[in-house]
DNA sequence: TCAAAAGTGTTACATATACACCCATGC
DNA sequence: GCATGGGTGTATATGTAACACTTTTGA
């Protein structure tokens, strides 16, 4: 049986964690201090415990970097596992996306920085082919589900949502028909409140939020979907 | 820090190998003749081998099962990795979707069978999980990429393509919308040859095959596509 | 000539984009 | 009043579902 011989390997968790900061969609990463690929930049991960599965894995490590209150959705990208990712005794990794609301200023470790998604610095092993993945995966979602919810704060103005949008698409997004795609989706709901227009003047905003707090799919079916059902799939 | 100890751990791929047989979405599990979990059904798979990813390997542990080549489409679901998912030594397994074309019919071994999948009998350990993952996934995946080629045979007819894509989705397809849809994305296009119809009757279909067989998004951004674009996205 | 199966034309509907227009505020 | 930013109305484009209708064969 060729490849086997199953000579025992460790386990690692790595998330790259995005938020917009000032309009610009970025990634927590931190520099390693040693070799190997020391003062490159690396992603926030560890080693998987005994006790815990890779999901809590990764929600532990992340509250070591960042209050895990920040951080509004983690999902699974996948495996790496090409068997010399890095140095040493193999370790097979599971990837994550990491989502923070724009608004979420978290403190994060002297080592550790926020890097613009599209400028990042020499990365450590494979670690930026995850920074593309999460990219992938976050402006797929941003157009058929509500995951725009993680990268918002809990309220908001459409053009403070538009620019977020804007950020981590990485290309120009109106607001009108956000607001109204949102809005027909079912994902927008008015608070009531508005925020007053700046010094500048201008007709004062009307705050919204998410109407859901998780990930929901809202655009399923885009096709071939089951007859007679009319509009949009519901799911639960 | 809680939980950590990095015991080593071994790793294993699962495959969710799918096929419509007879109009009707099939999984591939073979019995277990030992404990633990003697006499349920798991799915195909094995130790991840020192020299090899999780790609590799699960390519190489179906190849045990059936013919590779009649294994069309195989992309990674995730990884399951609860602490005791399988009795003793930790395990972390890596799942798989795999497709099979409608017409191929490979050697199974004699511990080996298809099974419905709305009908499947007593599963090992998480198997189960890791069917309804693959189920989610092809279903997606069939309404906004070209998936469906790894199904389909080479060529068809527009009524074959629609028992599969009928059988796979679980709920009826029509063959004029289906014919449509997939002709104006470009995944179909017509051989020239014809079918000659049975023995009531009817006029001859036409034969299709699918432009590419390998997967491509063909529905990219539903909505919130870039400003000017027009029609649908490209993705290379 | 009729039944059966395949394929096309047409209409209705849903949803998204673009852009013009109206609204509310500060100065 | 006027500039500034916020929000809505409306025309247009695209794409899918539903269904009637035509085409091509075997009996």
């Amino acid at each position: 049986m060729p490849g086997t011989s199953a000579l025992p390997t460790c386990h690692e968790v790595l998330a790259a964690v995005l938020q917009v900061r000032e309009g610009r969609l970025c990634v927590l990463a931190w520099q390693r201090a040693i070799a190997p690929d020391e003062g490159r930049w690396a992603l926030p991960g560890g080693r998987l415990g005994d006790e815990e599965d890779v999901e809590e894995s990764v929600r532990r490590q992340l509250a070591e970097k960042v209050d895990l209150r920040d951080v509004a959705h983690v999902e699974q990208l996948g495996v790496f596992s090409a068997p010399h990712r890095v140095p040493g005794a193999r370790v097979v990794a599971t990837a994550f996306l990491g989502l923070v609301p724009s608004d979420a200023d978290p403190a994060v470790p002297g080592d550790t920085a926020w890097h613009l998604v599209d400028a990042l610095p020499p990365t450590a092993f494979d670690h930026a082919e995850i920074v593309t993945d999460a990219l992938d995966r976050l402006r797929a979602k941003l157009s058929y589900t509500n995951i725009g919810f993680a990268l918002a704060p809990a309220e908001f103005t459409v053009s403070a949502l538009r620019e977020i949008y804007a950020g981590a698409l990485g290309h120009p997004v109106s607001a009108t028909n956000l607001q109204r795609v949102l809005t027909r989706r079912g994902q927008l709901e008015p608070t009531g409140a508005v925020c007053p227009p700046g010094p500048a003047g201008g007709r004062p905003a009307a705050l919204f939020r998410f109407t859901r707090r998780s990930l929901r799919v809202t655009d399923a079916f885009a096709v071939l979907r089951p007859p007679g059902e009319g509009g949009r799939a519901v799911v639960p």
